[in-house]
RNA sequence: GACUUGGUAGCUCAGCUGGUAGAGCACGUCCCUUUUAAGGAUGGGGUCCUGGGUUCGAGUCCCAGCCAGGUCACCA
């Protein structure tokens, strides 16, 4: 026994041997040539009758209904569903109906994937439908699906339990049909938004996913190890110093979809990898950024849904420009009723502490304003915002202000209470760049875990010499979410990261056991019972071991004798 | 990480105050030439998440653990 299998999948197994024994192959290696899809068909056919008198179509089989030798079934391809009308005379023309009666009736399953060729026509209930005149087994299933059903809207045994979702989200796709329309929306976004840029000539890069110093962002990272050069590597938090580089380098405009890596908590809004694009423009400053973002993404909701107007959870967000634009200290104002921009650090801890909000002496002046911002403005912004002129202190690769000291010339765009974006007039000063990096280095040693490293190397190409220049990072994840209605980050990724399932390994234990000298039947039982080595079996207790076996025996109603004790007492000693 | 809810058949779920594990769908068998979540009849299918404890007796009560969801914390 290598595998536990439930009586539906033996029933499955032994359809398959009996294909087979029947000349027919459940995995046939040839193509199968296909003319028309679901979808097509049923826009098409009502109103031109004459069309797909000679289709080919394939797909899952996701229902069947056999009457006598009448059938119909419905396939799933990728379009879509679309019924199939089988007869036993038309699918058999000579006098052996084993195709009908064995291949089609007892050996196919839901969740077969099958080729059929035939007419389209429309039945009487109005179904238009394809009149089977042959069909080839593609793909025998050896698992049952979820079987979910549907009538006017109403959802009938929905498969909906997360975790089996998101671990067999192959199954989800198969079953949930608007599953995959969100993935569909994302495919879109992200493929507007690269239209979007390319035409105006950017340049789509990549850069390296290890590095040897994380940089570009405030996070906690992923350490692994190379053994060649015997170092130690991170995966990438963020790439903006890479992609400034490039901007060093002489290009005007580079842009990445970039995968990054976060080793920190997890949520609804955060999955350890996620999606980043950043985009980075010469000779171009936070203002005009504003503006690309505002058209960027109002183009991309209109590709998506041909709207800017979106229901999203229980608001209406409209994305059309232009966007509302706060500075963090008007917001704070606005939000707390105080203006907070003249505070020294020791005063701001205090008006912190007042409003409810956790303080601790690693927190800098700009820490503290990032705190109170995200405490009691961020949640409220549910249109989309522009939150600009940020603290110097939890901006370390952006530019000071133009005219406000203290201040960088950042901003968020924020949307649904979430920031989707951040962007800086890049700061390309290497004396002022130094001094802020080893601002971060003294955080750092305040306790602060994100403080950024000091990335000599990245240095070395700013004192080379940056254009001025726009810098963009905005989250793909966050905004498909919006842009999908998800309310879970888990919903726009296909694979979430989940922690494992513990498999009880009981492989090859059995072997191990019969060749103990153990008889078959009980070497099973023994597996069920959880022992998965000889190891684990002679540390047992003789005495639990024989009542777990007879209790097995038991509750398995096994028509067997029971073990001796004496018996089960060699296997453990020997 | 904290709190909280849940884990029972392939899927969705019921199971009261502790007393022989249930339903629908799916599946098997038989009958049936156009059905619409469902043609009719009938039958099989369970490590009640795991391990301890209480009890004459645990799916149910207690403790610990595993996995997941939610809220919060952390975190763009």
């Amino acid at each position: 026994m290598i595998q536990k299998i439930s009586e539906q999948e033996q029933i499955r197994r032994d359809a398959l041997r009996e294909l087979q024994e029947l000349g027919i192959d459940p995995y046939p290696p040839q193509t199968f040539m296909i003319n028309a899809c679901a979808r097509e068909i049923k826009e098409n056919f009502p109103n031109n009758q004459s069309l797909y008198q000679d289709v080919q179509v394939a797909g899952r089989i996701m229902s069947r209904r056999i009457m006598g030798s009448a059938s119909f079934a419905e396939i799933q391809d990728d379009s879509g569903r679309i019924q199939l009308y089988f007869n036993r005379d038309e699918i058999c023309l000579s006098d052996d109906k084993t195709m009908y009666n064995t291949v089609f009736k007892r050996l196919t399953d839901i969740g077969d994937i099958i080729g059929v060729r035939g007419f389209v026509f429309v039945t009487k209930m109005g179904e238009t439908t394809v009149h089977v005149k042959e069909f080839t087994i593609l793909c025998k299933s050896l698992r049952p699906l979820p079987v979910v059903k549907e009538k006017e809207g109403k959802i009938y045994h929905a498969f909906t339990d997360p975790e089996q979702r998101y671990r067999q989200r192959y199954l989800d796709l198969i079953v949930n049909s608007e599953v995959k329309e969100v993935f569909r929306q994302r495919a879109t976004l992200i493929q507007s938004m690269r239209d979007f840029l390319l035409k105006r000539g950017y340049l789509e890069v990549e850069t390296p996913v290890l590095q040897p110093i994380y940089g570009g962002a405030a996070a906690r990272p992923f350490k692994t190890y190379h053994n060649t050069l015997e170092t130690t590597l991170y995966l990438r938090i963020a790439n903006e110093l890479y992609l400034k580089r490039l901007i060093v380098g002489g290009f005007d405009g580079v842009f990445e979809f970039a995968k990054d890596f976060r080793n920190e908590g997890m949520s609804r809004f955060h999955n350890p990898e996620f999606t980043q694009m950043e985009l980075y423009v010469a000779y171009k400053d936070y203002d005009w950024m504003m503006d690309l973002v505002e058209e960027m993404v109002e183009n991309i909701a209109l590709d998506m849904h041909e709207t800017t107007s979106l229901q999203v959870g229980e608001h209406t967000i409209d994305f059309k420009r232009p966007w509302k634009r706060y500075t963090m200290y008007e917001a704070i104002e606005h939000f707390t009723g105080t203006d907070i921009s003249d505070m020294d650090e020791a005063r701001m801890r205090d008006f912190a502490q007042n409003i409810g909000i956790e303080t601790d002496q690693s927190m800098g002046r700009g820490k503290l304003i990032d705190e109170i911002f995200g405490e009691k403005c961020e949640p409220h912004l549910i249109q989309p915002t522009f939150i600009t002129d940020y603290p110097v202190e939890m901006s370390p690769l952006a530019k000071k202000h133009r005219s406000k000291p203290g201040l960088v010339e950042r901003f968020e765009a924020i949307c649904n209470g979430k920031e989707i974006c951040n962007a800086f007039s890049e700061l390309n000063d290497p004396i002022d760049q130094r001094q802020r990096f080893e601002e971060q280095i003294e955080l750092g040693r305040r306790g602060d875990p994100e403080a950024m490293m000091l990335d000599e190397d990245f240095l070395k190409a700013i004192e080379t010499g940056m254009p001025p220049t726009a810098g963009l990072g905005i989250g793909i994840d966050r905004l498909a979410m919006i842009l999908t209605n998800s309310k879970s980050i888990q919903d726009v990724l296909f694979f979430p990261q989940m922690r494992p399932e513990k498999t009880a390994s009981v492989q090859g234990s059995y072997a191990e056991f019969t060749q103990a000298g153990i008889p078959g039947q009980w070497a099973e039982l023994l597996e069920q019972a959880g022992y998965g080595s000889l190891k684990s079996l002679h540390e047992a207790n003789p005495n639990k071991v024989f009542n777990q076996l007879c209790g097995l025996r038991k509750k398995l109603k096994l028509d067997i004798p029971a073990p001796g004790i004496e018996e089960v007492t060699s296997w453990i000693n020997t």
